[in-house]
DNA sequence: GACCGTAGGCGTACGGCGTACTCCTACAGC
DNA sequence: GCTGTAGGAGTACGCCGTACGCCTACGGTC
């Protein structure tokens, strides 16, 4: 019976995402989103109550770019947990402006459950499960969530470690030390070392 | 020669905590720090250059406030990581509402610095060196960044849980069998049992 | 004791923010 | 053709960070 709606809520949420990627995050305003969809700056709260819920739609697009299907390739089950972590981070690093948000919001996303619902089958197959199942899915969680983050705010080959490379020995003799063979190591290494480190600690007995 | 400075940064910092923890983190702004140092909004300008070095300076407070030393009651390095991991979970989580300014600004805090030198002496002291200390030490961070923040973001026995819990059984089979089992596990174990997988994950053989 | 440079302190002002409110127009079904 | 909802625009309020200017108070050097 009403008029219908001029935009979808994805539309919204891409324009918002527009101007995050191109003018930064402290960009993202409801002026500067409604002048990107060439409407007034009111006119958003037709489709959103709340700033807070249009950033809830960012994070909803971006996560929902990421494959939530169970990987088939991979012939291990901390191989397939490896593809979902390496999905995520790329979905959510193909947008780094919108980390922030892609982090504080990331709970409240449907896109997000799927993702979890997938490792936790992943997880249950492996023959984990009762409580040890929800500690291994939260600790992946704080992991991905962040090692991503920790990349995006101080990269290992970035000006952070090259200002501990130049602290005074005296005081930091192992950071500068450890900053010195950082540079060797690429952000990928990183990222999935680390996960490697997750996952071996995930495998066999539950208590050694 | 000057007229004498009348607040050390220290005390600054101390006001801009105080703001925040009595009345959140939305809360915080030049003009009500000010207030609560009894001075006027442009006085502020006179310690900092920036609401950035503001945020700075309160992030730096929250973590000066975690010893750093090494522990010395602890039997295995295993041990001592996990008292440092602790120590940096309670120092943090003194101050909730602080929380998203602490995982900002953590990487450029000098504080910060000092946690990681004495987790890097403990590594090392267990013969853990080269790039694979590089990436042990970004994995420990990573990982207790990532957790502290879900703890504060989406607590184990909050209306999150809730929510999956409530969810339609159908789509998401895993999840909601999880989340009823969620309630059981204690913040504390979620943290040190997910811990614990990192550090299981570090011991023994680099490669399995 | 005079002077000078810096910090202290206060007030004003600008542009941008989120958002509450109002008023009018355009369309789809009964 | 009437009605209800969406579209669209405009105004206004009270915040925000912060640039700028103008006096005052003090601690050194002379």
């Amino acid at each position: 019976m009403p008029r219908p709606r001029s935009l979808t809520q994805d539309q919204l949420a891409a324009g918002a995402l527009a101007v995050i990627d191109r003018d930064g995050l402290a960009a993202l305003s409801m002026r500067t989103v409604a002048k990107e969809l060439g409407m007034s700056p009111m006119g958003l709260y037709r489709y959103v109550s709340d700033r807070d819920e249009l950033e809830e739609l960012v994070v909803e697009h971006v996560l929902g770019s990421v494959d939530a299907g169970t990987p088939t390739t991979a012939t291990s089950w901390q191989e397939r947990i490896e593809i979902m972590a390496g999905r995520l981070r790329d979905g959510v690093i193909a947008h780094p402006e919108a980390i922030p948000l892609t982090v504080l919001h990331r709970h409240r996303s449907l896109a997000g459950l799927r993702w979890s619902e997938t490792v936790l089958g992943i997880l249950t197959e492996a023959g984990i499960d009762g409580r040890r199942r929800v500690v291994a899915l939260r600790a992946l969680h704080g992991y991905v969530t962040g090692a991503i983050q920790l990349e995006h705010l101080g990269p290992l080959a970035g000006e952070g470690t090259a200002a501990i490379a130049a602290l005074p020995a005296a005081g930091f003799p192992h950071l500068t030390e450890t900053a010195r063979s950082a540079g060797e190591v690429g952000p990928d290494e990183e990222f999935f070392g680390g996960l490697r480190l997750l996952l071996r600690g995930l495998t066999g007995e539950p208590s050694p």
